[in-house]
DNA sequence: ATACTTATGAAAATGATTTTCATTATCATG
DNA sequence: CATGATAATGAAAATCATTTTCATAAGTAT
């Protein structure tokens, strides 16, 4: 999805919620929905802050909050105590393998898994919409 | 894996690092062990004071630490700020699937995505440790 | 028993996130 | 376009889970 058509849900969202635009509202959600990482708020942050020192970490988390209520961003907790947000992908879905040792990163995709899961799943009857994989292990520097 | 032969697993982890063995501890693991959900550490130090009231919170989060350490517990964060602690199930490993119209939760076991899950990450330069897959869909009753 | 080291419990510290509060900005309406 | 009601902001304080500190109390090898 763009980020256009994403500001643009963003917008009708505020609206049917009776909520307010914002200047800073608008430029943390353009800037949060270039990036294509998994960002910590003070990663974000700092980004925001380039342009528009002023603004307070609290407004972040509102609007990453908010974001995240609309369905415009996910939370994730990778277990190293930050909770992590997710850009919708332009193209597609990924899954990622995180190091439990450097918290690295990394997004990959499988077909043959995809393929797997729903034939399992068929299997018990479910007809799968959704997934959620994590793999977890130790990065090529932290073996 | 029985609870017996898990405090032997704990048992030789805390020899070969060189630790001390204790009541608090060795309690704490055996209540740990005979639980079967997703138990959080509050609810952990209710279950080990009903016993035990002298013992501190902070002995409980050590002991959860080390459990986690040596892969008798898995913590896991499903996004409302606590960490939660699974106990190994006592037959081996299991994914879930779970029905988004009326949450019915089945476990399943799949030998050929788990090779491709550490073949993928091989790929990537990573030792797969461990893993979560959640697939979301319709059930049967629900399609 | 002794000496050395780890574990414990209580309290303090930390770090991420949320809330409070005074002030400012938005927006529908007159 | 002024106004009034209400939401949003930024800074600071508060909160909550988790970790660390520190003095004291075990555990263990000798």
């Amino acid at each position: 999805m763009s980020t256009l058509k994403k500001m643009e849900i963003l917008k009708s969202y505020i609206e049917t919620k009776g909520l307010k635009s914002t200047a800073q509202r608008d430029y943390i959600a353009e800037v949060f929905f270039k990036t294509n990482t998994h960002i910590s708020l003070e990663e974000l942050l700092k980004k925001v802050k380039r342009k528009t020192p002023a603004i307070g970490y609290a407004t972040v988390y509102r609007t990453m909050k908010l974001l995240t209520e609309c369905g415009l961003a996910i939370a994730r907790q990778f277990g190293d105590g930050q909770t992590r947000y997710e850009n919708l992908p332009e193209h597609g879905h990924h899954d990622h393998i995180i190091c439990i040792k450097c918290s690295k990163i990394l997004e990959f995709q499988n077909e043959k898994i995809e393929h797997l899961q729903s034939e399992t799943a068929k299997k018990l009857g479910f007809t799968v919409i959704s997934h959620k994989l994590e793999l977890y292990g130790y990065c090529a520097g932290c073996a």
